[in-house]
RNA sequence: GGGCGAUUAGCUCAGUUGGCUAGAGCACCUCGUUUACACCGAGGGGGUCAUAGGUUCGAGUCCUAUAUCGCCCACCA
């Protein structure tokens, strides 16, 4: 055996098997290959992230560790890497960091300034996964905002316009009045504040007053109608009745309406045009109400609120409540909680406007998402419930269109003179109408002057097909077939709602298919007192600062942490016990590699019971890590393996054999070498999925001579192997050795003896063969072990 | 308001279909340099398994309430 170094250096080491598996395309995809395919759908993070923290090592790192499981399963794994650069985010981030007032620069400029953001973030997480082991093919790589992401994204749409799933209409959308675009039910967030509810008198025609309740008393001018329960009997003669709108001077008649509750309040609803989801849902009950278009997508008011125009709505609310409290017209108000609904990328109020948009109906087919919600494997199971919740309570179409740059544009003309919408050939995809040109006059009116769509997509227009995108890299048409539905998809339960739900939408649509077979869901990152982490807190370490100082390998070990599912809390202590993994392999691997002749694969001779006893436990070992690995239960395999080396392996079994690897009787050390042999083998086989540097580091010195893989990552994982059972009879006979061997180690540490140090005799209750009496007297320095 | 998780040693967490005299790692205390490892080994202290009921021969594990925390969802204006 060459000369086997006292330490472990992960830096240099880490690095040398970075650029090893780079350059001998460990990782690659092998088209020609007939073994069964695994194929992975990782979500292509946002470049324009800020930071990486350890939030996001831990749900990459997850779905990599079964990755790497199944690629040694023998799968044919197809793995390749996303970076998601188009669309609001990048936007907001360019926006901020370049402090860009969208008025004074071109669209041209603006997207060439995204460009090169995102290359330069792209650039960033490539260097953290390669840092950290993440087993891609490189070669396999998109952005969203690429050619062929384009193309796929266009054709989606042509696709889903053709099967009548998409529509264009001018309605009430959910409107951000900072970002200025109209945006989809799920980018929406719930959040609860104080509030007040504000009761208002208004005149009645008849001399009377009355009293409504509302928290937004500032859509006043854009009050469309007032409604009260029908059977209320207090406002039973007022019905029908012209009311007189305070301020505003305006009038509204007073309607019936079942939605009513006549308990809340004063019993009398405000309706206004842009006011919520009640609004909007009032209006199509009340059609001969008119709605007031007050409010400019700027978010302020325009002339249609009179005095109020120009005010935008918090300043407006001041106002408003200050003139109502002046004329004697605000009865009283009380102190709330209530719900708003704000955009998730600015945290601004989300209003509702009315405009013209794109929009792929979803709400006609609830129930067959829900369906294939059911017929997807979830991992864990309690996962499903977040996104059978999310589909059965949506009451938007998915409105796809944003009123921004930077996206994929929409594939479309408008006809300037009849306005015919013209859609993009096909075979001319990915087009934009910005530059190019329909190839055909207009087919309804032969006119030529078109207008170009100038919305651009959602996002997760094109991010909900990265299954299609991912298998879309492979060339070969037949082999791209067989990738599709994907196996895996991973990802964090926060996206449920929108990647995962759109992504099945994209695919029931499309392919009449689910998108993947297996869902892994992760949870969340929190730092170590328990909270998300968030910029604003600044609550997260680097990874990169942790992979120097730890190595890839511990820190990859603190993210098996958290059990499939569950959140995890940041914690150094676990990256250090990693790191005590990595030096207790390469220990127990010295002891044991020093005495293996590296000339040929070691055979079983005469095992004693000691060895038959480590074969069965590292058998039982197998079984159970590769049952988890199969569950995607990455952190339990994690415990077995965990607790064979530390307990089994190197507590008892290695002290066991040193006496027969440094004696004279060959065929005791021969034994003794075959099941050191088996161990460690199958040890850093165990391991390699979660610590890819430390096991390839020892399968390169020594296992690759006999075992012919190139990679350890690229071996076949260890099966079970029958000949190492034992009964349980078996086992238990020999646990016998092992409270003995225990008993002597605590007489000894309780008198002060070195357990090195031999002392005379031993007694023990326990009743033992001569063959354990004597495995008992050499391995733990007792001259004569007396039992019953 | 509805739902889903969580609640086990000082800390972070395991405890699979009920059999546990409740485990691990860290931390703590004591001992020990032994030809793999002091980034170590051995030994030890420490828990009425959130609370209250119930099912059972037997409950950390199942049921029913309650409490606290977290998350998801929700138009009572």
């Amino acid at each position: 055996m060459k000369e086997f170094p006292k330490n472990y250096n992960f830096t240099e080491r880490e690095e040398h098997w970075r650029k090893f598996w780079e350059d001998e395309d460990i990782y690659k995809f092998d088209e020609s290959s007939d073994k069964p395919i695994y194929s992975v759908d990782t979500p292509p993070p946002y470049v324009s992230a800020e930071h990486l923290h350890t939030g996001h090592i831990m749900s990459y790192s997850q779905a990599e560790f079964v990755v790497r499981y199944k690629r040694m399963k023998g799968f044919n794994v197809y793995y390749p890497m996303g970076f998601d650069d188009n669309g609001l985010p990048t936007e907001r981030f360019v926006e901020k960091k370049y402090k860009i007032d969208k008025s004074k620069i071109t669209r041209k400029e603006f997207i060439d300034i995204c460009l090169k953001e995102t290359k330069v973030g792209a650039q960033n997480y490539k260097n953290l996964w390669q840092s950290l082991g993440t087993s891609v093919d490189w070669s396999k790589t998109y952005s969203t905002i690429d050619k062929h992401s384009q193309k796929i994204s266009q054709w989606s749409f042509l696709d889903l316009h053709k099967k009548g799933k998409i529509y264009r209409a001018k309605k009430p959308v959910l409107w951000c009045t900072s970002c200025r675009t109209a945006i989809a039910q799920a980018d929406l967030e719930a959040e609860e504040r104080e509030s007040k509810l504000y009761y208002i008198k208004a005149k009645v025609e008849t001399g009377d007053e009355l009293t409504f309740a509302t928290t937004r008393p500032e859509l006043l001018p854009a009050c469309m109608g007032i409604s009260v329960y029908p059977n209320d009997k207090r406002y039973k003669n007022l019905i029908g009745k012209k009311i007189i709108l305070p301020l505003t001077g305006k009038h509204v008649y007073l309607s019936t309406d079942e939605e009513v509750d006549p308990k809340y309040g004063s019993g009398v609803v405000y309706f206004c045009s842009f006011g919520g989801q009640d609004c909007i849902d009032w209006l199509e009950r009340h059609p001969e109400a008119k709605p007031i278009h007050a409010l400019d997508p700027n978010g302020r008011f325009n002339e249609q609120a009179g005095v109020y125009a120009d005010l935008k709505m918090k300043d407006a609310r001041s106002k408003i409540v200050e003139d109502l409290k002046e004329i004697g017209a605000l009865e009283k108000q009380e102190d709330l909680k209530n719900v708003t609904f704000i955009h998730e990328r600015c945290s601004t109020d989300v209003e509702y406007i009315s405009t013209e948009q794109w929009f792929i109906n979803v709400l006609d087919s609830k129930n067959e998402f829900a369906k294939r919600g059911e017929e997807l494997n979830w991992y864990p199971n309690f996962m499903h419930r977040i996104y059978k919740d999310w589909v059965t309570a949506l009451k938007w179409d998915w409105c796809i269109s944003r009123q921004r740059y930077y996206g994929v544009p929409f594939p479309l003309w408008y006809c300037s003179d009849c306005g015919e919408i013209v859609l993009a050939d096909e075979k001319d995809l990915p087009i934009d109408p910005m530059n190019d040109r329909p190839n055909k006059p207009c087919p309804k009116c032969k006119g030529t002057n078109f207008k170009p769509e100038e919305d651009v997509m959602d996002t997760w227009m094109t991010s909900s097909l990265t299954p299609l995108i991912g298998s879309g890299l492979i060339q070969n048409e037949k082999l791209q077939q067989k990738m599709y539905p994907e196996t895996l998809r991973a990802q964090a339960f926060e996206i449920i709602r929108t990647w995962l739900f759109y992504t099945i939408v994209k695919s029931h649509y499309h392919h009449d298919s689910l998108p993947f077979k297996d869902v892994m869901i992760s949870g969340h990152g929190l730092d170590e007192q328990g909270r998300k982490i968030s910029k604003r807190l600044g609550n997260y370490v680097t990874p990169s600062t942790i992979i120097e100082q730890f190595g890839a390998d511990a820190m990859r070990y603190w993210a098996t942490g958290a059990s499939l599912g569950g959140n995890m809390r940041w914690n150094e202590d676990e990256v250090k016990k990693g790191k005590r993994t990595v030096t207790k392999l390469w220990n127990a691997s010295r002891l044991a590699m020093e005495s293996f002749d590296g000339q040929k694969k070691p055979v079983s001779s005469s095992l004693q019971d000691e060895d038959r006893w480590i074969l069965s436990r590292l058998n039982d070992t197998i079984k159970e890590c590769t049952e988890q690995f199969d569950k995607y239960e990455y952190s339990k395999a994690r415990n077995a393996v965990d607790t064979f080396f530390w307990n089994d392996f190197c507590d008892y079994y290695l002290e066991f054999v040193k006496y027969r690897i440094y004696g004279e009787d060959k065929v005791s050390k021969d034994s003794a070498i075959y099941t050191l042999y088996s161990s460690l083998i199958t040890i850093i086989k165990l391991y390699a999925p979660i610590l890819p540097f430390i096991t390839e580091e020892l399968y390169q010195l020594y296992f690759k001579g006999l075992e012919k893989e190139n990679s350890i990552h690229i071996s076949a994982w260890s099966n079970a192997n029958k000949d190492w059972e034992q009964t349980e009879k078996e086992t238990k006979e020999f646990e016998k050795v092992l409270k003995v061997v225990d008993a002597v180690r605590a007489y000894k540490t309780k008198n002060g003896i070195s357990l090195g140090k031999e002392i005379e005799e031993f007694k023990t209750e326990i009743k033992l063969s001569d063959n354990q009496k004597n495995l008992v007297s050499i391995t733990q320095k007792v001259k004569k072990v007396i039992s019953k």
